[in-house]
DNA sequence: CGCAATATTGATTCCGTTCAAGGGTGGTGG
DNA sequence: CCACCACCCTTGAACGGAATCAATATTGCG
């Protein structure tokens, strides 16, 4: 992690809850922000430790976990350009409960906590599309867990790749914009790295995605779609 | 679902988010809402149901769901006295993503959309309080993900009779003071009934709760809570 | 009292984990 | 520049936890 001089003018640009404030309000978040240059596999936080400010990305992926007792991670979320994460913990006035770490090397601002908690309690529009992000948040968690219980892994890695897809998109030549290891596929799916490989490897053979490395395709969307019986 | 008079002074009394109101909010409040008595087993809303406005438990117990693809219900919540439910779907403005069913005759106050997003714009405290609720929410879910992923169901099921103590307390004679069919534990764990049904066998053969009928009574909490790994 | 819902127990199957061994890849430093 | 090492990927084999199927028993409500 290394300071930098600036990101002007990430937030308000970026990241769309930011243009929910006034020109003062604007100004004065940028004023306030620090903006940090993180490393490929740098940890920005851990769980159990306080953090003072909310983090907004502004280049580069994080991926967001939790670690059980035996050391496995379960991603939970990733953050990208746009998105901000650790909210939960400031306005909660907890220890985070999750980890934070880039997958790419990134750029990233934090805001100070008792800047965002003041937006919050002045600004009904800002504290609204806080609540909204919040909200879609939550549904997407609970949705999972019901997913993870009822589903098969083959069912949810097929909605794995779909979601991969949805929220990095692709390149050009077709390839998911995102380059995870196995072992990370496995920690969103919820599995053991081995079965993701297994599944791969059957998805290849079948012509359902096509792989060159770490970089995945999806050759069969409709497939895929029905297989993790999306909208349920 | 029969409305009736009024259940006089519900919200401000009971619920702690409303605490943040003043008086004139108070007021109105208690005006705007409507107060309706639900049998045990009625649906407050669906899956895919529009509703009219946030649901303010006064009395009773409901259970908050997800129906699979198959029609297995996952509980990812219950709502009982002072809880509040449906905020998500009225703030997103989106249909629900749950079904709240009663699981005990319940008296439940509806209270309009239109106030509930105008308090969260013009009442900072509010706001912020609805927020912290929010994210408390998603913490559990995003712990839970984990926990389903990574533990077994014997660790689960322990771990959700300690939620069940924790969130409902005990009778008299020590009995968690809520009742649930097998198939709805199994239903929060995330695992068959049978499943559900062996492991309480176990338990109580291992003297670490005792059954009678549906009432359960923890024996050996500190025993669960190591199983559970509690704090992880 | 009788029926439907719920609970229980046993037998069997199977999906997914774990363990093990080997091959590939990329990055770093000499 | 390339050799080495750490990390990652892959495949096979065996085991085991939990689901499913099946057959009663019990409960409780109308």
């Amino acid at each position: 992690m290394e300071q930098i001089e600036n990101c002007n003018p990430c937030l308000s640009s970026i990241n769309r809850l930011f243009k929910t404030l006034n020109n003062e309000q604007s100004q004065y978040l940028e004023e306030q922000k620090i903006c940090n240059e993180y490393k490929k596999g740098s940890i920005l936080y851990k769980e159990t430790s306080r953090i003072m400010g909310v983090y907004c990305i502004c280049k580069g992926v994080l991926k967001i976990y939790k670690t059980g007792s035996d050391g496995k991670e379960q991603i939970v979320a990733f953050a990208r350009s746009g998105d901000i994460t650790g909210y939960r913990s400031i306005l909660s006035n907890e220890a985070a409960c999750t980890t934070a770490e880039a997958i790419q090397n990134a750029i990233v601002c934090q805001i100070p906590s008792n800047v965002i908690i003041e937006l919050v309690k002045t600004n009904g529009n800002f504290a609204l599309h806080l609540l909204k992000l919040t909200c879609r948040e939550l549904n997407q968690a609970n949705s999972f867990i019901k997913d993870i219980a009822q589903k098969t892994v083959r069912e949810r890695l097929a909605e794995t790749l779909l979601m991969l897809e949805e929220t990095f998109g692709v390149t050009e030549e077709g390839y998911l914009n995102i380059i995870l290891t196995r072992e990370e596929i496995a920690n969103i799916v919820g599995t053991a790295t081995e079965s993701v490989i297994r599944l791969l490897s059957e998805f290849r053979r079948e012509k359902i995605i096509s792989m060159k490395g770490k970089q995945l395709a999806l050759k069969n969307k409709p497939y895929l779609q029905k297989l993790s019986k999306a909208f349920n």
